[in-house]
DNA sequence: GGGTGCATGTGACATCTGTCAGCTTCGGTT
DNA sequence: AACCGAAGCTGACAGATGTCACATGCACCC
C-alpha cells in the first residue's frame, strides 16, 4: 500500500499536533512536515514533496489562501486542502478560484478530513455542501474594489482622514465610498458595514 | 495504574477529536465524554464523573469561564483546566478567580496539555508563564462597570441612541462614558476603544 | 463629618460622519 | 459615436460623536 504524504499548515500548535495525532491514526497516511506560518509553506512543500497540503486560512506571514496561490504555480501534481476556522462563504470563492481542491471547516466531523485526503488524490474536489449552498446562495460581493479598501482600511478604527492619508485619496472621496458601502451591506455606520462585510466575507 | 478520566468541552468538532485522538495517545488518560456547547458540560460531569474537565472558552451557549464558575459549586474535587484560543490576561484573570486549576494556550506545544492533566491531578496549579506575567504586567481594567456595559454595546455598530435605550441611560451619558473609555484606552474613537479593550481582555 | 470615587445627568461646543448633488476622466460596450 | 460604470473629486448640509465644565446623589472610608 503507498503511503499518502502529508504537510500540516496551522498556527496554533497544539491544534496541528493534535491534527498531526488524528491523521497518524490513519495507516495509510503519514505527516512528514509541519510549519506553523504561511510563509513557510512554500519552502516546505519544496523540500518535503508531500502529496497533500493541508493549509489553515488564517496564520501569520501569510494567509493559507495566498500560500495556495504561491503553490499553484511551482507544484501543479500538489493536491490542497484548505481548512479553516470560519466557513465565510468569500473564503470559499476565493479558494475555489485560487485551485484548492477541498474545503473544509472545523466544524465539520474529524472523519471528514482523512477522506477529505483520499477524495482529492482520487481527482475528487470536496466541499463541505452546506457552505457551497450558503455561498451560492449569497452571491459575489456587491464593493467594488475600492469600497473594500476603504472598508478594510476603516477595519482597525481609524478616521477618515487616516484612510484618506493610507490610500492616497481625498477626505471626500474617503466618505463616499464608505457611504456607498453603508447602503450595500445595509447597516447603519462604519462599524456595522464592517462587521456585515466581515461576516459575509467581502473583506 | 489508575486511568484518569477526562471530559473535553471544545465547540469545533474536527478540533475536538483531534484533541482527543492526542489524549487518547497517553496510556494513562482516557476522555469519557465530550462536548460541543458551554451549556452541556454541567449535565456531562453529573452524568460522567470525571476526573478533570478540558474546557474552550469560546463555546456557544455558555462560555467556558461561565460553565466553570457552575461546576466549582457542585463538584469541587473534579479538577478543570482552561484551553483557550486567546491568551488574554482578562481571560487569566477570570479563570484564576473562578477557581480554574490550570490555564492554557492552544499556541502551547501538545505536550503540555497532558502534563497539565497530571499535575493539577497531583494538586498543582499550572499556568503558561509568558501569559501569567502579561496578565501582571497588564493589571487590571481601568474601566468602571458602567464604561464596560457601554463600550459592550457599542460593540456591535450600535449608536448612541441605541445604547442608551438598550441601558436605560440618557443620550448624554452614554457619551460621557464613551468618552471616559476613549480615553482610558488611549483610542481616538468609539471602534477603536471596542478592539483595544478587546484585545487587553477588558470586555 | 469630610473626602473620594462612581453613577447619572445637563448644556454647550467643535469636530467627525453620512448623505446628496454634481463634476471630470477613463476604459469598455453597444 | 453614444453610453455606462468605476475611480476620483468638490461643496453643502444635517445629524452623530467626542470633549468639557459642572451639577446631584450615593456609598465607602478615614
Amino acid at each position: 500500500m503507498r503511503v499518502i504524504t502529508l504537510l500540516l499548515a496551522e498556527d496554533q500548535v497544539m491544534v496541528r499536533e493534535a491534527l498531526a495525532a488524528l491523521l497518524g491514526l490513519e495507516p495509510d497516511l503519514a505527516v512528514v512536515a509541519q510549519v506553523g506560518r504561511g510563509d513557510e509553506v512554500v519552502a516546505a512543500v519544496a523540500a518535503h514533496q508531500p502529496d497533500v497540503a493541508l493549509l489553515d486560512i488564517e496564520m501569520p506571514g501569510l494567509s493559507g489562501l495566498d500560500a495556495l496561490e504561491g503553490l499553484r504555480a511551482a507544484h501543479p501534481a500538489l493536491k490542497v486542502v484548505i481548512l479553516t476556522t470560519f466557513g465565510r462563504p468569500g473564503y470559499l470563492r476565493r479558494a475555489m478560484e485560487s485551485g484548492a481542491d477541498a474545503f473544509l471547516v472545523k466544524d465539520a466531523p474529524a472523519a471528514q478530513l482523512a477522506d477529505a485526503v483520499r477524495r482529492v488524490l482520487a481527482g475528487e474536489r470536496v466541499i463541505d455542501p452546506g457552505l457551497a449552498a450558503a455561498a451560492l446562495a449569497q452571491g459575489a460581493s456587491p464593493l467594488t474594489d475600492r469600497e473594500r479598501d476603504v472598508l478594510a482600511a476603516a477595519r482597525a478604527g481609524a478616521g477618515n482622514a487616516e484612510i484618506a492619508a493610507a490610500l492616497h485619496l481625498s477626505h471626500g472621496t474617503v466618505r463616499n465610498y464608505l457611504s456607498t458601502a453603508i447602503q450595500k451591506t445595509g447597516a447603519r455606520n462604519r462599524a456595522e458595514a464592517v462587521r456585515i462585510a466581515r461576516d459575509k466575507g467581502w473583506l
